[in-house]
DNA sequence: GAAAACGGTTAAGAAATCGTTAAGATTTAG
DNA sequence: CTAAATCTTAACGATTTCTTAACCGTTTTC
């Protein structure tokens, strides 16, 4: 059975979705302001978080940054674009905007389980483990301590390991995270990425292919 | 770069996406009915597909049907919960009515491309193969380290080894990589390629054809 | 058969790329 | 609001790659 958390202020919305959801098998687990909702998600684990923006307390798109390995449906009577667009790039799978339909949701909560069967494990690569937690490096037993954008680069590396990834490819594939990055930039973070691994191997994981891209080694 | 396939009987949206989507560095492929969606599908690989539904020979929910491997984006003027249920329960993961902000469909195209790699099959001709995803080619087994512009020459000898290519067509080809590249400097690189290939074998891979162009022999 | 065009090789100078550093701008955290 | 962390920009030297131009032998043209 699939558990989701409701993270609303409004309590009859709560009402609503837990009836109907319940009836489709779901369990529903409640938070009615931010904090409550961090503390909820750092001792349990959910399959997935219904998102309403407009907290009291804490901004929603705290939560979405916060959240990295649960997909999220973001709930909001927010219309505009920008609005969508941030909550998308900030790490949001999807987004409806109130009044919603509950059929439409419940098809669009089965899309995000659907894809979520397969959760991501670490990537390894000799003797490095990037954990899943966006910014945290294993090597040789040390942890170290990456940047976003850092993460972001080390993490498409690390993905397919032996394979080349071209400068615009890389850039492209970590855009929603740093769209200002750009191919100067891309060096000096892969400089500090090498000065970080520098303190713990001697070894040089990230090789540059000229003209091309980078490729781990 | 990424692929995406446009399946759209009407052309000016057809226009307007490409136009837009090409300024993000997507490369995009058309389709105007579902039967020409299927032949390119059943063809290609592509990383999304961006689907109407209304298509003039064959029902849109045919094609999410059929595709089981590549998101989907549902295109649609349908506004009805029912559709919308109807296509993510069918294999869609998102569905958007029309008319569409393109900020908003961008987000949402790359919410589905998110660290989605494509590998891309090598290029073998007799006992060499250029393999494209580690940028390097290999002759009976040994490694062969080509620069940018060799791969790039190389590569398109090799796409139809038993093709005459002509000089003009062949720097055409490769000008996206080296624009400032004549005929003087493409003798220069071939000249180069042949002295690393024949390190490891006696064999004249490349051929020149006289006045015309080269070939592989 | 002579002149012109083409292909192949070589070497040197020009251009591009990489890696690093530091400073200024921007974002995040308290 | 302030301090700290992070990101971008720009400069530098070192290195690699590319283009240019010369030379030579071969093929084509006249």
């Amino acid at each position: 059975m699939n558990n989701i958390l409701i993270v609303e202020d409004d309590k009859s919305i709560h009402n609503i979705l837990e009836e109907f959801l319940t009836k489709e098998h779901y369990q529903i687990s409640h938070a009615y302001e931010g904090q409550e909702a961090l503390l909820l998600l750092e001792k349990n684990k959910y399959d997935l978080i219904l998102l309403d923006l407009m907290l009291p307390s804490l901004n929603g798109e705290e939560i979405i940054r916060t959240v990295k390995d649960t997909p999220i449906i973001v709930l909001s009577a927010k219309v505009s674009t920008i609005d969508k667009v941030n909550c998308l790039k900030l790490g949001a799978n999807d987004y409806l905007t109130k009044p919603f339909n509950l059929e439409e949701l419940l098809a669009r909560i089965k899309v995000q389980l659907r894809s979520k069967t397969n959760p991501t494990p670490s990537l390894k690569y000799k003797n490095l483990e990037l954990l899943n937690d966006y910014h945290t490096l294993l090597l040789n037993n040390h942890k170290i301590n990456l940047t976003k954008t850092e993460y972001a680069i080390l993490k498409q590396l690390l993905i397919n390991p032996n394979e080349v990834i071209s400068k615009n490819k890389l850039l492209d594939l970590i855009s929603l995270d740093t769209p200002d990055c750009d191919e100067n930039s891309l060096k000096v973070h892969i400089s500090n990425i090498r000065k970080k691994l520098k303190k713990y191997s001697s070894q040089n994981y990230i090789e540059a292919v000229w003209g091309i891209g980078f490729k781990m080694s």
